[in-house]
Formats: C-alpha cells, sequence, structure tokens
DNA sequence: TTGATTATCCCCTAAAAAGGTGATTTTACT
DNA sequence: AGTAAAATCACCTTTTTAGGGGATAATCAA
C-alpha cells in the first residue's frame, strides 16, 4: 500500500519538483498539493495524510500557525518543514509546534528524500542540512539574538508599531514607568543604542511580524 | 542547434526542477547551473549562453548587481530574473539594469516556459504574471511606496543604523538642520508617525540593506 | 530660462526617548 | 516554602525627536 503526502506550498515550482522527486525515488508514496493554508487545511478533512510537508511562508497563514492547527486536529499526521530562510526561532518555534523535522530550501534532494525516509519510518525530529548547526548556534547568521520575554516581545511589536510608551501604558493598562523599563531593557538585551537600531534587528531578523 | 542556458539559483530544488521543466518542454535546450553568483560569473566566460535565468537572492551577491556585471560584459546575453517576493521596486531596478524578464516563483510552468520562449524568440521584456500588476501599481503590497531622493536613502540608512541627527550631520559634513528636514520628509513620506514606524516599513518592504 | 525639485540652513516649543538608580510585587519553578 | 525570574512602579537629568514655521542656493529637465 502507497502513502500519501500532503505538500502546502505556494510556489508551484517547487512544489511541483517535490512531488518529482518523490515519485521517481524508490519510495511508494502520492502526492497532493494545496498552495494556501486554507486549502491545505480543507484538505485534511477529506483524506489521511502520512506526512505533510508545509512550506513555512504561506500566503494567507504562517507556517507556525498552520502546524499548530494541523498537529492539534491531527496529532498522528507528521510534519516535514521548509523554509527558505534559516532563521532559528523559527526552527524553534516550529519544533514547539509539533514539527517532526526542519530542512532548507537551499537542501539537495537526497537531504529531502531522506527527511521523508526518516520521518515516515517513525524515527523523531528530522533536521535537515545546515538546520542542526543553526540550533546549536553555530551558524553564522542569527546565532547571537537574545532570549526575550513575552510581556517584552509584546511590547516590542507596539514599539515598531510607532507607539509611543504613553500609548503602549495605556493599552496594556499598565505605568508608562513600567513600558519604559521594558524598553529599556530590550535595549540592553539587543545591544541596541536607540529605538532605530533595536527595530531594524528585530524586524530584519523576523522577530516580530510585520503585516 | 540547440541553446544554453544558465540558471543562477542557490536553491537545488528549484534550479533542479527548473532544468526538468525546460528540458521536458519541447524547447531544445540545454541548461547549466551555478549555486551563487561568484561560479555564475566564472562559468559565462567559458560558454555562450543565450538566456540566464536570474535569482535575486543569492547567498553571496544581489541579484541586480549580477544582471549589471554580466550585461556589461555580455551585453547580448538574456536575462531573465524571478524572485520570491514580489517587490516593487526590486523589479524596478532589474529592468533598469538591463533585464529583459521578469517572473516570479509562484508562476506556473507554463508562464515560465513562455517566458523563456518570449525571451529567445527575441521579443523584449517579458513580465509574467502578476509582475505587470505589481509595476502598474495595482497589485495589493508594495503598491504605495513613495519616491525618496538619492540623499534621502542615503540619511534613512544611517536612521536606520541608530545614529542621531547630529552623528549623520557630521559623517555627512551638514547641518544638523538639514539632516532634520531630511527626516522629516522621510517620516511624511512614508505616512509614519516616528522613526520606529519608519524604520519598519523601510527594512520590512527591502527599501535600505540590512547587513 | 524658467519652474520644479532637491538639498541646504535656521529657529522655537513640546514631546518622547535614553541613561541612571532604585524598589516592590507577581509568577513560575524546584 | 523558598528562590529566581519577570513584571511592575518611581524619580531625575539630559539628549533626541517631532511638529510647527520659514528661507536660500543648487540641480535638472522642459
Amino acid at each position: 500500500m502507497s502513502q500519501l503526502i500532503l505538500i502546502v506550498e505556494d510556489h508551484p515550482i517547487v512544489s511541483e519538483s517535490l512531488t518529482r522527486f518523490i515519485t521517481d525515488s524508490d519510495l511508494n508514496i502520492k502526492c497532493l498539493h494545496a498552495s494556501n493554508a486554507a486549502k491545505g487545511l480543507a484538505c485534511l478533512n477529506g483524506n489521511s495524510f502520512d506526512l505533510i510537508m508545509l512550506d513555512i511562508n504561506l500566503p494567507d497563514m504562517n507556517g507556525i500557525e498552520f502546524c499548530k492547527i494541523a498537529k492539534s486536529r491531527f496529532p498522528d499526521i507528521k510534519i516535514l518543514a521548509i523554509t527558505t530562510v534559516a532563521q532559528r526561532h523559527v526552527v524553534e518555534k516550529m519544533l514547539d509546534q509539533g514539527a517532526d523535522g526542519f530542512i532548507l530550501k537551499t537542501s539537495d534532494i537526497d537531504d529531502i528524500i531522506g527527511g521523508i525516509r526518516h520521518i515516515l519510518s517513525g524515527k523523531q525530529l528530522y533536521l535537515g542540512k545546515g538546520v542542526k548547526e543553526l540550533l546549536k548556534g553555530i551558524s553564522q547568521e542569527n546565532s547571537d539574538l537574545p532570549m526575550i520575554t513575552k510581556r517584552e516581545s509584546e511590547i516590542l511589536k507596539l514599539i515598531a508599531d510607532g507607539l509611543t510608551n504613553q500609548e503602549i501604558a495605556i493599552q496594556l493598562f499598565i505605568s508608562t514607568f513600567t513600558v519604559d523599563s521594558h524598553r529599556k531593557n530590550l535595549l540592553l538585551k539587543f545591544n541596541a543604542k536607540n529605538t532605530a537600531t533595536l527595530v531594524k534587528i528585530v524586524v530584519s531578523k523576523g522577530i516580530i511580524d510585520v503585516t
């Protein structure tokens, strides 16, 4: 009996080629496509998939959100995340949401097929080339990002949205002094000398969502 | 006689599938790969290509730079740019550098093969699905980005780097009043209420390079 | 050459952020 | 129950930005 994979990916180039690689391999697998998160979730209801290959950057939803929803509805489905940009916090969040593997689009075919085989065989957690190093923090880029608390990230978003300490204080029902404290801590943690630098860092590293 | 295409693209998934699509089509074309800009430029010297399929986001060089260099050395080679993100200013810059076509990775196979056929037949300028609309400004995203001058973008970079008006003034040998004027104009143009908003916009839209 | 844009410069006031130095209360974990 | 981390609040000073108002050269294209 053959297994079934759902490819959730908005780039036809990528999804079609993934299909080809998989069907051309010695794996006995059939593939279905979904070009966005909504179609993907709809597709899950009608079929019984063994694995979802999930792009992080979907047009209508964050891949992390998708993973969360899919895993809550169908805990048995394995999820292999695929992404273009190697961002440490994204990988971490995905794995927190229960993803079973993570590969980069810079991976070669063997890495991809290997990942599928690994995960379908029941072993937990496949990390593709480059991802392990990323998590270890050995990788050059995005290794030295500080840990921030829930409250800090909340305030960070509001700062990036252009709210002043006063406006943030009103919105969160706290004192401006408190907001100011958090702001200063953020500057410290990110080693930023002012708000401009702070925002540049967090936006470019994808620490906050820009919509 | 068959024609020759160079695919400059760092994602094996994409480059291998492009090759397949092309060789499987009725076009009589051979493909070579280069996984980064340096290899791509080296490759140009040893062969005579008809077309370069060029990814905008290369690990070692900006696609726009690559286009500039390639076109200056080999003016006859056609260039078809491919990108994941549909950013208006990127498309415009590419076309300024002499690119002969532009398609998005969200394009389907017909669009890609169609683009290649169009450009190789000698017609100028192929714009894939979604790109035309982008240039017209009809597209939802990134359509309302203001025009900024050379000086303004210079100051914008320094603002995002965390320099104060005073520091910028010293660096550029101008008055702080002048820097302040430019800063205010930038806030106006981007409809940003403060520096945080301004930086978020320009970083997320890729208007300044973050390194 | 004339008009438009760009870049430059100046002043004033008010608001906000940055830098420093504290403290208290919650929360979460062991 | 005890401790560490997080979140909260407070005050003071200085620097920087934001929001107004203007003005004058320089550049560039019609």
